[in-house]
DNA sequence: AGGCGTTGCGCAAACGTTTGTTCAATCCCG
DNA sequence: CGGGATTGAACAAACGTTTGCGCAACGCCT
């Protein structure tokens, strides 16, 4: 049987509320009591009833997060960052896939919030102004909603905040850099159409293009889905150009590593006759062939900044919008240029 | 304000708990009633309080996970497939992450149970007993304990099940397949050692060897953690030997991709020079270079099933401990013996 | 010694459901 | 038309907490 308040209230003589006062440090408890019930539950090993307590509290003390798929490494990334810093303050978290379909993500956010999480996190939503009039619970006391945060792909709204990378600011880095081993021609293998980041490394990919005074050239983007899939394909077009480039930024390290995998197929030299740079700085690109110069995402950060937004949206602060700055990772897949 | 089943009650004229048989399909209320209730909560965008209905029905809909880090591409499979097979079953998933240290592990399995989760998963457990006397929850009418399901590293005891592969028979698998390309040193990079699933990949290499008519060497066994920086060590300690391996099998792939980036960078040719087979299977293995010939895990079907055997348990059922086959991906990083 | 502030604790309501029991109305059958 | 079975819905208790309020006892000050 499962001991409750109640028991050991009977046990130490006690009134029910005296128990949950002594448990919670009231300060009108006197000392002796306090240590003697707190010895008494502790030896009976009680544990609270989290839904007794979230009934009357309003406060599940869990935080949810929707995922596209926690498969993908940088994601699985953001997610560790989050459940660290969730459990430090006490918080689980609950989490749901989507699989990439902005129907199931919008369903998953549902069923996270039928589970009565206190803030939601949604990592690299497919439907982020699906949000702003998503039905929400109102906060017992403030009426507050629940706030929801977007990750690496927000947009603005009520108890709507934001957490991302400068995307715009890495693929620009990304850009320079290649520029200064001497390529000129710089092609990108772009992620998935219609998404945020997608646009913003390509916009970034742009701008670094022109701040080198290089031209831009649309036949050197090609379009890809952010996966190792898209390898192959991606270096076939690039390299049936007639001036083909000598470096490739990719959307994603997941697509460079294919595109490295492509390129060793069919015996193209890396970075001896092209150069590859990816995006994210998956633990696995350090151990791709030849090992991946990428652009680092602060996965880590992302996470725990984003529950750390929650938490301050649960306790009645201002939040702002935060954007994090990726750096490059210099490794072995870009080298001069050869031409 | 969030509208509850009284709010309804009190607007349809009828009591609460009518509203709540209504909404359950309960066969006593009239069809028009239930019609009627179930278009207004509809309309009144109602959703129920699941800490109100968990307090009386003493369940949360929530299972818990228990996994090493989630950042491992194995770890972050098994929980897909959880997750899938949850969502299904309409049960939410709550997991929390040990960094593969057992205090750690018995702590985070702590958190979930009061977060009340009805069953939990542990993955890949590093310290399996402790769970016979964990302290759980009682279930309020038949007065079972929450029930426990350790993936990968099962032990017997009193609501504890297990879902596992079988190590024994994919380890033997691969050191055959070996084999029949003409290898005959064929070395093991070692996983966490006292590990479950390592001893076991462990006795499968040797069965694989003896029954292979290959004597057993000390020296091709060599101690690593299951992570890619295994690698360098592991090849440096190999090609020091007097009589070198042709073929090394891996512990698991993130150890073998660490193996070929070191093979890569040491300019030793594989398959050519050196045959590698890893173990797992992850989504990355087919894009290394070369691709990975490894023993595929059943991950997605390991989480599925280990739900099943939550849920089964949680209805009374009786449930069987699992063992499910691997199986051998051929790839390229494996060729036949060039000595 | 009377009044007042403080300290320490109990009472009871409340949170939003589910569910066993009771009760009234209707129906059917003889 | 009377009585038992059946149907449909309300009542109220229960789940395990938290918390506002009340109240008694005690100490202090004047």
């Amino acid at each position: 049987m499962t001991i409750s308040i109640v028991d050991i209230a009977r046990i130490a003589g006690v009134s029910p509320s005296t128990v949950s006062r002594a448990l919670q440090d009231h300060p009108r408890i006197s000392p002796e009591r306090r240590a003697e019930i707190q010895r008494l539950a502790e030896s009976l090993g009680y544990r609270p009833n989290q839904m007794a307590r979230g009934l009357v509290t309003g406060r599940s003390y869990m935080l949810g997060a929707v995922v596209t798929d926690i498969t993908d490494p940088f994601v699985a990334e953001v997610l560790k960052g989050a459940e660290a810093a969730a459990r430090e303050a006490g918080y689980g978290l609950l989490f749901a896939m989507s699989n990439r379909d902005p129907a199931q993500e919008l369903a998953a956010a549902e069923t996270l919030l039928d589970h009565d999480v206190d803030g939601l996190m949604v990592i690299s939503s497919r439907a982020p102004h699906r949000y702003a009039d998503l039905p929400r619970r109102g906060d017992r006391e403030t009426n507050a909603q629940t706030p929801v945060v977007l990750v690496n792909n927000g947009v603005a709204g009520p108890r709507l905040f934001s957490v991302r990378m400068d995307n715009v600011g890495g693929a620009r880095e990304a850009v320079a850099y290649l520029r200064r081993l001497g390529h000129r021609r710089i092609a990108f293998v772009a992620g998935p159409e219609g998404g945020r980041s997608n646009r913003e490394r390509l916009d970034g990919y742009r701008q670094g293009l022109v701040a080198n005074g290089l031209g831009s050239a649309t036949e050197l983007i090609v379009q890809g889905a952010g996966l190792p899939e898209d390898g192959p394909r991606a270096l076939a077009t690039l390299l049936a150009l007639a001036d083909p480039p000598t470096a490739v930024l990719c959307y994603n390290d997941l697509a460079a590593i294919g595109l490295l995998a492509a390129a060793a197929r069919t015996g193209r030299r890396v970075p001896g006759e092209l150069s590859v740079v990816g995006f994210d700085n998956i633990p696995l690109s350090a151990y791709a062939t030849p090992p991946l110069t990428t652009i680092e995402q602060p996965t880590a950060a992302l996470g725990r900044t984003a529950v750390e937004s929650c938490l301050r949206a649960l306790a009645g602060g201002a939040v702002a919008d935060v954007v994090l700055q990726g750096r490059l990772i210099v490794r072995e897949s870009a080298g001069p240029c050869a031409r």
